[in-house]
DNA sequence: TTCTGTATGTCGCGC
DNA sequence: GCGCGACGTACAGAA
């Protein structure tokens, strides 16, 4: 990874056109061909280049006045392309970082769905789990499972209840009522946390919201009772 | 900005729980408080913290096998929290960048939506502007247009037509049919790209998909006749 | 301050 | 490779 703090201009041509005035940042350029432009707040860059893209220096044009380095990245495939003015170099020095092993993640849209399979009880009585993941036309349904009366009930889960997810749900209703050996099919809303208008939406269409507690439920998970 | 390449391992709890294993990678501390991780690929980190944060050296405790410093960084409101453990520091240097003057956008779907107001003529003959963000209880449509017979076209500009825009359009035209002054309400969905599933729906519901050329209308903007 | 909608979203997973 | 959905989405503008 290479990292240049330096004072410069970026224009950036692609999906659509931006121009950074001149100003200093940090120009990041990564391992893989990612370059990144970062002012000194915020988490996200003001540009960027994303793989596979070639970075080369090229030389300064006749109305380039005062640039001492010019870079031109180029996206391989959709022909981006970004221009870097570079006026004045702070700071440029490169490091050997590695193969990084990754995030591990707890808590996340799947473990909730995972927990939630293990416990359709959450949901209501003696219903089955048929299968998570089931596959349709438009996409998979989270949780569809089958009441002791033949119903199908699918479930739509997700960690923070919107008013998107409702009509994701509404959608697959609509297909999977139409199969005759699924039908009759009821939907559930489940999530963490459900807004008002997601819930409001959901009753209006006849969609049982169900609001999950993830640590409760990680407990019934690890077998051990809660204590408190 | 300060940055640090260091070998390190980061724990974070808050919506969900993260862990990051010991590796070597560039730890952003930028100005306004944010912290960010980022390994040598892609141009998102692998972890982060958001401002308002603090960030505190505390003191390593005894399972802390060869940690030579251990951060805290603590959410000021959500309290969500980051712990850093650091084994080697292969750099580390300061650096000061000043205000950014940001970044400059032509093409996003607010130009794309003003040139569409100027020359409604790309979605059909004969028709007039209304209004640019027509207001309703649920949101404002993007365009709202009259024919020549006195029916409503209502228009949702996207750059890239997905099928949420669908989805979302449909709500506007359920609510503009009911207002008798506007009545009959048609439906209109027009973005440089749009994607077959959102094709489908759309015209399944009677909405017709119209595919916009920005530098077309760019450029019949600028009064300059295409020569290409 | 909270809410809402866009984004060069980015990224991972399945077909 | 494409399509789809999740994301600690991030971020800006409006109410």
């Amino acid at each position: 990874m290479r990292l240049v703090i330096a004072r410069c201009s970026v224009d950036y041509t692609g999906r659509l056109n931006t121009h950074l005035p001149p100003a200093t940042r940090l120009i990041m350029v990564k391992a893989d061909g990612t370059v990144a432009f970062h002012r000194d707040i915020q988490h996200q860059p003001l540009n960027w280049m994303s793989p596979p893209c070639t970075l080369t220096v090229i030389e300064p044009g006749e109305d380039d006045i005062d640039v001492v380095e010019k870079w031109r990245v180029t996206h391989a495939k959709t022909g981006d392309e970004l221009t870097i003015r570079i006026y004045e170099v702070m700071h440029d020095s490169s490091h050997e970082l590695g193969v990084d092993p990754g995030l591990v993640k707890d808590g996340v849209e799947a473990d909730l769905q995972r927990l939630l399979a293990e416990q359709v009880g959450v949901i209501g009585e003696n219903l089955t789990l048929v299968r998570r993941e089931f596959p349709t036309a438009i996409g998979p349904v989270d949780l569809l499972l089958r009441n002791p009366e033949g119903g199908t009930i699918a479930v739509e889960v997700k960690r923070r209840g919107d008013i998107d997810g409702v009509e994701q749900l509404t959608r697959y209703l609509e297909l999977l009522g139409r199969d005759p050996h699924l039908a009759p099919v009821t939907g559930v809303f489940a999530a963490q946390e459900i807004k008002p208008q997601a819930k409001v939406l959901a009753t209006d269409r006849g969609i049982r919201c169900v609001t999950l507690d993830y640590d409760e439920m990680k407990g019934i998970e690890s077998g051990a009772p809660r204590l408190f």
